[in-house]
DNA sequence: AATACGGGGAA
DNA sequence: TTCCCAGTATT
């Protein structure tokens, strides 16, 4: 990358340039006026905020990133009580550390806090790195959570941009565009960067999440009560629900899958319990079949002789990442040969009574369907 | 049911 | 560099 000429002119989405809109003055007064309500009604008591080293607070940035407050708290009390420093987080197993985390979820995030904290005792001198760049160099820690530890335990000046200064910022200055997109992150990061005071950046930094926690949250924000509402740009134009921008959302991919309704005699439907991980990970389902030929080829290779079969209506099942189109199939098996026996992970179960057990969502509605249609 | 979340790894 | 994903809580 050589070419850099192009400053910075790209500005996703509209409204007004946000370096020389009001509340960009010469002398800023954003910091200011966030500290001194954060003196009066931010929080001051987290368990994080007792003796804020860069340990207990890379913990508690690391579980924040995923839960909120309430629910980290005792989370954060017992792992302090077992793992006070960063020498005894690295000289514990792996699996005490996730059992310590277990119920938290992501536990890709125990495990890089395990593998950082032995890289941290093993470097020369065993203390926690100092500098932006050697914090981020550990796993787990981006710029954001490394400015965050370096600035609330150390008073650093670093900028933050978590989830709630994206937001407080993103309509502070009516920036538009997706935050995902790198553009906009850019955009946002200097904004960030030149709202940092040289002073009480620690206070400024907790404050600053607070209020995104606490009143710029996502859906009715209380802005009477903000201390920046004056020269919100959002709020002046009323646009606040429209920042931050959501992920434009992308045609999905479309995936296509055959759900067989294997009917005994009974009137009773075979379900299998889904492997733990991925989609619909250890709930029941109903089998699932590439294509109706896969599934016919199913049936001859176990020797069930002409089955009856029905096919429904394909149903769309939306996920995050993919479109699903199912197309329900139902076999009546006609001998009672034909039925495969319970077992611990397939079962044959009364669609009109299904038992509290975990159902994927479109099994549960393709049974309610089978119900109906019998009733009919 | 859709979406947000910060970082890692794939593309 | 940019895109996509994980696993849960929230809305």
């Amino acid at each position: 990358m050589s070419g850099r000429k192009q400053k910075r002119q790209i500005r996703p989405g509209k409204g007004p340039e946000p370096h020389n809109g009001r509340g960009m003055s010469k002398t800023d007064h954003f910091p200011d006026k966030l500290l001194a309500w954060f003196a009066v009604h931010g929080r001051h008591d987290l368990p994080w905020q007792r003796s804020p080293n860069p340990y207990r607070v890379w913990i508690s940035e690391i579980m924040l990133q995923q839960t909120q407050v309430e629910t980290v708290r005792p989370y954060f009390e017992r792992w302090m009580a077992r793992f006070p420093d960063v020498d005894s987080l690295a000289g514990a197993g792996v699996d005490e550390v996730l059992h310590l985390w277990s119920g938290l979820g992501y536990y890709a995030r125990a495990r890089n806090l395990h593998r950082a904290a032995h890289i941290i005792r093993d470097e020369p001198g065993g203390r926690f790195p100092q500098t932006l760049d050697a914090v981020m160099a550990l796993p787990g820690i981006g710029r954001s959570t490394a400015g965050a530890i370096l600035a609330l335990s150390m008073n650093q000046r670093h900028a933050i941009l978590d989830g709630n200064v994206k937001r407080v910022l993103s309509r502070f200055h009516a920036v538009g565009g997706w935050p995902g997109k790198k553009t906009v992150e850019n955009e946002l990061w200097s904004l960030a960067e030149l709202h940092t005071p040289t002073h009480d950046v620690a206070a400024y930094t907790q404050a600053i999440m607070d209020l995104g926690a606490t009143l710029c949250t996502r859906t009715r924000p209380r802005c009477e009560a903000c201390p920046l509402r004056a020269d919100c740009l959002a709020r002046q134009a009323g646009t606040q629900a429209a920042f931050p921008a959501r992920r434009p959302k992308k045609a999905r991919p479309l995936k296509a899958t055959v759900m067989a309704i294997f009917l005994d005699g009974d009137g009773k439907v075979l379900l299998h319990k889904r492997p733990p991980s991925g989609i619909w990970g250890g709930l029941w389902s109903l089998p699932e079949f590439s294509t109706a030929a896969d599934l016919r080829e199913h049936l001859e290779t176990s020797g069930i002789v002409d089955p009856q079969m029905e096919t429904w209506p394909v149903m769309a099942h939306g996920f995050t990442h993919y479109q699903l189109a199912i197309t329900p199939t139902v076999v009546r098996l006609q001998t009672l040969s034909d039925k495969i026996a319970d077992d611990r992970a397939v079962r044959w179960i009364d669609p009109s009574a299904p038992p509290a057990m975990g159902l994927a969502a479109p099994v549960s509605k393709l049974l309610d369907q089978m119900v109906q249609a019998s009733v009919a």
